[in-house]
RNA sequence: GCUCCGGUGGUGUAGCCCGGUCAAUCAUACGGGCCUUUCGAGCCCGUGACCCGGGUUCAAAUCCCGGCCGGAGCACCA
């Protein structure tokens, strides 16, 4: 058994060429692992990170890999309804088909029973405590009044709490832990809490909502969880929600944690932040260019693929990283390159006249480097950028492909043939009847014209020479390209 | 303050559990060269790291202790 298991995966480690290290007790065919966000708003790198992780284990081991939304507070984190397609469809997008999804504010009812039946083995009371008493208690260790209450008068404060008799902040469902537990964080925590608030998703149909520790610990076991990757700063969740599955005698899953993820470019990613920047108008919208949504990632041209080898090759270490945009893109580039459209692009142009041009050609120039070619007009009024123009004036350049000349507003023609103009002296170009105005955004903006050529890939990537890869995000009257990296 | 967790080149990572084969892997970044009718890609070369101090041991990046530094949690948020 255990020869075939590690053989089993030696195979798919050098079919997947990737390096994520062995799942403990993991059994081919057996782990059940999930990723559960909260619908606050669309997933971020971050949250792609849980994604792309669990995902790739699921599919190491041949497992179950369901998508849980954790949107049991409707108002401090309060879930945005389309975010939860968005979730859907950034995780398909990225490779990992859920086996299941499961929203939990639809299945808070089934957490009743589970937090009556724990009321009854005495592992959970209705407490009544103000939030402040109850943290003063905690901190000193000890036990407040509602502790020892019997199980009977617990059974009758829970109805009533279900029934609506309080306010909010008048009671909460405490589990039991240890009031003298050497970290203050784990002492009796809240496990339901009163909030009377509409819920985007379903409505009014609670409002005695499950804490995520709660709901989690329940879920997990429901859905037979064997594994749980998560944030650092979920460590203590593991030791919370054990207690409920000692009172059960549930076996809780093996828990493997990751540090969080800084990217320098952005700092820390917050769903939350990035809506208050949309909101103050500094970024268009979640899928901004300039945003580190997997949606606005998408649109710019990364990958799906370059994402996933950007988080396998940050690994699963429990230190905080710092780590670059460029990493991403160096990957994303390992794979648009070969494919990618090559094309000219002249931002802030000058129009340079060629004097004495023998004759009009139509210059054929490679269109990729995996093949294909593209045709330009080779005709006397052509445009350049002005850094080349500024740059190179009085001397000889070649507009790539079509001919040297001497530069200057009305510049001289020399020859067709390259002969020996070296190396950096040759300039991109286009002809100007058939320059199509064209807007860069994104994370480096410019205005100026390409070629028309251009219009062929709408919605692909394609490498405006000498300038960046660009993702064409339309192509009519005026080319809308939205930047992706050098 | 209390409780956890971590510290390998600029950055990320492998190795640490089961000490030697580690004068330490790979990627990215940076520098140089080659090639190419892109300042992209490719190829070659180079720079560059085991937090500090003790201990155990013939031998420590790896084990133990202490320190320092960093991070997380201590919400009726997730």
């Amino acid at each position: 058994m255990i020869e075939k298991y590690s053989s089993c995966l030696e195979k798919k480690e050098e079919k997947r060429e990737r390096l994520l290290p062995p799942l403990e007790n993991a059994e081919e065919g057996k782990v059940v692992m999930r990723f559960a966000p909260n619908p606050n708003g669309p997933p971020t790198l971050g949250s792609a990170r849980g994604i792309v992780i669990n995902g790739e284990y699921v599919k190491m081991y041949d497992g179950k890999f369901i998508l849980r939304f954790d949107d049991t507070d409707p108002r401090t984190k309060r879930p945005v309804l389309e975010a939860y397609d968005w979730y859907i469809e950034d995780t398909e997008w990225l490779g990992y088909e859920p086996d299941e999804i499961i929203y939990a504010s639809k299945r808070i009812g089934i957490y009743y029973k589970y937090a009556k039946e724990l009321i009854e083995l005495g592992g959970a009371y209705v407490c009544f405590c103000k939030q402040e008493e109850f943290k003063k208690l905690r901190d000193a260790g000890i036990e407040c009044l509602h502790r020892n209450k019997s199980i009977e008068d617990n059974l009758e404060d829970w109805e009533s709490m279900l029934e609506g008799k309080f306010k909010e902040g008048e009671a909460v469902l405490r589990i039991k832990t240890d009031m003298k537990h050497p970290d203050p964080a784990i002492r009796d925590w809240v496990a339901f809490r009163i909030i009377y608030e509409s819920h985007p998703l379903v409505g009014d149909s609670y409002f005695v909502y499950p804490t995520l520790d709660f709901e989690s610990a329940i879920e997990d076991k429901l859905c037979e969880t064997t594994h749980i990757l998560r944030g650092k700063d979920l460590a203590d969740s593991e030791r919370r929600q054990r207690y409920i599955y000692t009172y059960f005698g549930w076996a809780y899953p093996i828990t493997k944690l990751w540090g969080r993820i800084n990217v320098y470019e952005f700092g820390k990613l917050s769903t939350s932040g990035i809506k208050r920047e949309i909101e103050a108008g500094k970024y268009k919208g979640w899928d901004d260019p300039k945003l580190p949504t997997v949606r606005a990632l998408r649109r710019r041209g990364i990958e799906a693929e370059a994402i996933r080898r950007f988080f396998l090759s940050l690994g699963i270490g429990e230190n905080e990283v710092w780590v670059s945009m460029k990493n991403l893109y160096a990957e994303n580039r390992k794979i648009i390159d070969e494919k990618a459209s090559r094309y000219f692009f002249i931002w802030d142009p000058v129009e340079v006249e060629i004097e004495k041009l023998p004759e009009e050609r139509k210059i054929k120039l490679p269109l990729s480097p995996s093949g294909g070619e593209r045709f330009l007009k080779g005709e006397n009024k052509v445009l350049i950028t002005r850094d080349d123009f500024e740059k190179f004036k009085g001397q000889v350049v070649r507009l790539k492909d079509f001919c040297n000349v001497l530069l200057e507003k009305k510049a001289k023609f020399l020859s067709f043939e390259i002969g020996n103009v070296k190396k950096g002296r040759i300039i991109h170009w286009i002809p100007l009847s058939e320059a199509v105005p064209c807007k860069v955004l994104g994370e480096v903006e410019a205005e100026g014209f390409c070629e028309k050529n251009v219009g062929r890939d709408v919605g692909k990537v394609v490498q405006f020479e000498r300038f960046a890869f660009c993702k064409i995000e339309n192509a009519n009257s005026e080319v809308l390209a939205i930047y992706t990296h050098q």
